[in-house]
DNA sequence: AATGCACTTGCGAATTATTTGCAACAAGGT
DNA sequence: ACCTTGTTGCAAATAATTCGCAAGTGCATT
């Protein structure tokens, strides 16, 4: 624990330790890259970030780690069209995602009614939603 | 043009005919293929049923002929959670996806009014939908 | 029906994204 | 500080998809 942690950071190395996940140098270094992100970036993205505080950390570290959180529900993972998965903190509010396809700018939006209709659905047919997937891909309106 | 085509395969034909899109022996069982199909077949399964009809189908020309069929909104690619793309021809109306988590289960619904939100949102945002992903991910439901 | 040319194909190699085996290393309870 | 067990970097392994190239083939034209 490093006294150069953020408190989001330092939070999210409690709450892990907590369950028993060890709290090395990279896992810190990682932690802090999404910590400090407000975009979805990828695993490659996250490695160039957590480099800035460890340099040591390895392309495999940040698979492995992004894994360990993505199953603590630490994280969400993202998978839009095209390449590569995008990840992000899970410790705001529930948000689905519109993607510009012109620029790839990924904006976050959310709809009660929607998800209603969602659970709605499901219980229609016979099942409880684990989870769900919602994205738009769409163009700035009235432009080119 | 074979005489063991189906009428939709036929239709397919002339349709990719018409755009330009040579006609081989192995579009027509690639074709064949994706009419005959009611799931969501990965490029592998597309591939092995595909032989059945013309053996000399080959993996990379499933691919090939995929891609050039979303191209032409023939068919719709989807990226269920998990691994690879699945498919499914387009000529039948607009739906999502619920997929049973557990057993793979993909099973197709509408919500117009799931649409009609999309649409009013991407609006205030500034935006043009051009394609949307929903996708829920579920649990046969019951009562403990 | 024969011809020609551009498009298509199969094959294997190349890519891209992610995972894994392994020996060295380090976290954290004692 | 010690020890046990989980973690790491590296390189090699996978999985899904794409690409280069020489041989083959639609199909418009004759």
């Amino acid at each position: 624990m490093s006294e150069t942690d953020t408190p989001m950071v330092e939070n999210l190395e409690h709450e892990l330790r907590a369950e028993g996940v060890r709290i090395t140098r990279q896992r810190v270094a990682i932690l802090s890259a999404l910590a400090n992100s407000s975009d979805h970036p990828s695993a490659e993205e996250v490695l160039e970030r957590s480099r800035k505080q460890d340099s040591s950390v390895s392309l495999a570290t940040v698979y492995r780690t992004l894994s360990i959180l993505e199953g603590r529900g630490t994280i969400l993972r993202n998978e839009f069209d095209g390449t590569g998965a995008r990840f992000e903190l899970a410790n705001k509010p529930h948000h689905d995602h519109l993607i510009d396809v012109d620029t790839g700018d990924v904006i976050e939006f959310t709809s009660p009614r929607i998800e209603e209709l969602q659970a709605e659905i499901a219980r229609e047919l016979g099942y409880d939603i684990v989870h769900h997937r919602l994205e738009l891909y769409g163009k700035v309106r009235h432009q080119d």
